[in-house]
DNA sequence: CATGAATGAGAATTCATTCAT
DNA sequence: AATGAATGAATTCTCATTCAT
């Protein structure tokens, strides 16, 4: 029990001193990093539930015990492979609402990066998905809510406030902004979702103009 | 081997001549009910995979083995407690939707259906959620899409029939209504959820309203 | 405990005064007889372990509940079974070997017996190979030697009188009696599983012959 | 999927170079070789159906998830187990009989060599009759009937024409060496089986010498 | 008496986790 | 550090036995 700390954790202390990250320790971010991703594909595949030690150890290339040397144990891998992954989704995010000023150029670019990462990551959905849905005993729920939710809360925040923004700007009509960021978010995860099972989606843009138009000017004639 | 079938496939023969509902049919009737709702509850509170059968078989005060007199194996009793729950629900909805006639009066009519399936019944929406991301083997996920996918689907095509006549009469604009109606349900599906994570969620008909004024008009002022 | 008595037990008091068997005890018997071969049957398709009692409820068309009340248990109803079994076809064999005086012909009429008993009853000798080799705790394997080991002896002492016999007349040479018992019958059995596992077994006579003539004169020219 | 396959099944390749077996590999089969050897002695005690993975593993000092890491199931490991007992019997009599060149010296080294081995390994016989009769579903039957009928049937074979040998030569008269075969063979195992019944079977010698000279000779003066 | 639904002990199998190499 | 064989708790499923109807 007692040198029970993994590397990972010993890797949280990212406050060290610049330029002393040794050798040993970018191989440990490496190793971190790749058994994120093997896990991140499985759990993409299969579902956080039905996601084996096993599975992902292959997946990586490398051996099931090794994975004990950088994650506590299962929960732990899988909790910080979720607040990974939704991270990366998240920058890009951040990124292409920045570059824009308006408000429907801001939700056209969300839509657009969204669209786009999971085109590009169609297996990633699924994992996205089941943030919002955890599965397991209340415990395993209750700590993968603590976890991931705040990443999940912080991405509704930052449309939350744009949609503020957008309101007080005169640019949009008055609403619940916090609850017309979630009708937005799942909506527009909904057609990823779309695009995600099927054969041959229809151009990006399309769909991009398609949620802009009926979100800007509504459905009535 | 030849009544190796379960009571529930027994059961399935519903074409019997009317009121000839024997007792222990209707005993069978209740049995099957009252495990399928102990599985709905424990399913929506630890996922799909994660729900055992020694917790199902406890939450509805019976022993596991059971189950086994009405279900083949527990893919059985989950594939026919999902399609149950889906029927459920969509049919409210089907009933909702025909006593209006007017494209937003059924918009409005399907969102507060909604609303009010889950604000009574807050532990479903998370069986619901897993409809459209089954977890398990690629067999399991196959074979769920396969029994569960058409009732989603029949959901959309209802809500896309909807949308193509309100087009067809001039109601609202023209769009990929299949499309359309996956972000529409999506969106809807967001806000009950939202409403059933929240401690003290706001009144049903704000949120109606909300859904329903910034689909027809849009967000623009 | 009271009342545990099975009407098998019941019934083994068959020492009453003559004609006083009630219709009860009629129909009681007939269960208990059918039921025994619904077991002989199943046994017979899927050996001693294999065999379980809603397969021989159902083979006898009556519940499994009902076996109880004529058998203790199931060990009391496999125990009782093969007991039965072997009076069948040990009794036509002492019936076979009364009718004959030399030691050639009653061996002949032996092995007809049982070449003829087994080509009617072609399931059975699965039954009747398994008396030898009881299965499963060796609580069941003691109870069934201590049951069976009788009558399978009891076989074996009449073949070693009747060798004893043949010695003492001079019709045979000497050897020991019991190990030759033995290796004739298991000799003999052999070919009746032969036969029982051909699609087209050749004459019964021809099989027969061959072994009547391999005992009598060897194979020695 | 991969490397789903067992040691056991990895290990078919024997064609490898000679003395490259690594360590590793001696281990796994030893493991595998302790593993059946345990099965053989449970089976032995308690019959096919009737013997556990439990009580396998126990005998055989190990945990009960380590045979899984050997064989697939639990009939795998019925399965090869019948098949490493009966190659070994089967091993040593293809040597005693090479050893002959005369019939009666081949048929007399047969039975010694069965006598011997049995009396060295009393609880084999158990398994070894099995092997006749195989217990369980149908499939299983069928299966085991597969696997280990061509070794018993190589078994036959071999006696067969070593009889039909000895017609030609003019040693013994002619009849269906098939039959006989068996005949002499279960004849031969029933001694076998007596004697390991027996508290203080009598000198090997004797019965070798009953035998022969019984099926030589035959019994007639 | 007969039934068969209900039970729960027990068997097979899986997989997260540990630890000797 | 890395490995992967070993472990055993947890899970699914079976079936002998009981008991209310």
């Amino acid at each position: 029990m007692s040198n029970d700390r993994t590397f990972s954790e010993l890797n949280e202390r990212k406050d060290m001193a610049i330029q002393t990250r040794s050798k040993e320790e970018v191989v440990q971010e490496y190793r971190i990093q790749s058994i994120q991703e093997a896990a991140m594909r499985v759990i993409a595949r299969k579902g956080m539930s039905a996601a084996t030690m096993k599975e992902i150890a292959d997946e990586a290339g490398i051996a099931k015990g090794t994975i004990y040397l950088y994650f506590h144990d299962r929960d732990d891998l899988v909790e910080k492979t979720f607040e990974r992954a939704i991270s990366q989704l998240h920058d890009s995010l951040a990124v292409a609402i920045e570059a824009e000023t308006t408000f429907e150029g801001r939700l056209r670019s969300i839509i657009r990066t969204k669209l786009g990462y999971f085109d590009q990551n169609r297996e990633f959905f699924r994992l996205y998905s089941s943030l919002r849905f955890p599965e397991g005993s209340a415990q395993q729920q209750r700590r993968h809510r603590r976890n991931c939710g705040p990443q999940y809360q912080e991405h509704v925040d930052r449309l939350t406030r744009i949609l503020t923004d957008a309101m007080d700007q005169g640019e949009i009509g008055r609403a619940d902004p916090a609850r017309l960021a979630v009708f937005l978010i799942e909506g527009i995860n909904a057609i990823v979702i779309q695009r995600v099972t099927e054969e041959a989606p229809p151009p990006q843009e399309d769909d991009v103009e398609m949620i802009t138009s009926t979100v800007m000017h509504g459905l009535a004639l």
